[in-house]
DNA sequence: AGTATTTATTTAGCTAGGTAAATAAATGCG
DNA sequence: CGCATTTATTTACCTAGCTAAATAAATACT
């Protein structure tokens, strides 16, 4: 294996389990957090514009909201549309979210801190441009 | 979520895939892939060292083990030491590897061919850097 | 209007990672 | 020696991604 691609898969499990592990304390794993933060910010959206946005699988969506309303952090309505679901945070996370949220940014920070913005950035452009 | 955590997340499981693509001629997964190639270079290895030198958890080693020992990739054989058992090609495996090596260094090579020699030496830094 | 196609979501089942605990063999020590 | 501890592997079960196919509602077409 490429040690480039081995350092890349490394490094992204390395810093799931350590997002996971920081959730642990609010009872949530990262890909619920994922979803909950994109709900934050942008407000009710259709499980479809999740998926799009997150650029993630529809199955795997459907699996994580189901598990999340039966964990009362958000709520499925019938859209207007009947076959679109619109998924909403419930009060719950609402109330619940901007603590963790903060514990979130600084985990990310310690994690990211050692690098400058500029190699921030210039990390981010390396990445577009595998498979250009 | 973090862009710059987003944007390595979503690439390495983008490059998961296409290596999966490319293996699908093969018969393969990518994480079968990743341990014959091991076992190609290393020659013979107990579970134990397979599992250390890919950084990956004990149970995975032994799920992929048994798959690849099921598919005729692999033969286990106990070891002096009664409690580990040793991994080693099958003269199939033997066989076939060097082609589908030959294929996925090709692949490997497209995906990463945009970045010069010290861009991939760069981005392997910033990677490490990473929690620091 | 009636039918074919598209779109949104779900279900089933696969790989691939993780943790916790069980099992079995080897080792250390009183 | 006998027993506790360590080490190697496995088992059971969880999240998290994927594809393929089922279902149901909306849209397009004739």
């Amino acid at each position: 294996m490429n040690p480039l691609f081995h350092a890349l898969f490394q490094k992204s499990r390395y810093i799931t389990n350590c997002l996971n592990e920081v959730l642990k304390q609010h009872n949530l794993y990262s890909s619920q957090w994922t979803i909950l933060y994109c709900l934050h910010n942008h407000g009710s959206m259709t499980l479809t514009q999740i998926w799009k946005y997150l650029n993630v699988e529809a199955p795997s969506i459907t699996r994580a909201i189901t598990r999340l309303e039966d964990l009362g952090w958000v709520l499925r309505i019938d859209g207007e549309d009947k076959r679109e679901k619109i998924v909403t945070l419930s009060p719950y996370a609402e109330e619940h979210l901007p603590v963790i949220t903060k514990t979130i940014l600084a985990f990310e920070e310690e994690m990211v801190g050692a690098l400058t913005v500029e190699e921030q950035q210039q990390f981010m452009i390396l990445l577009e441009k595998m498979k250009g």
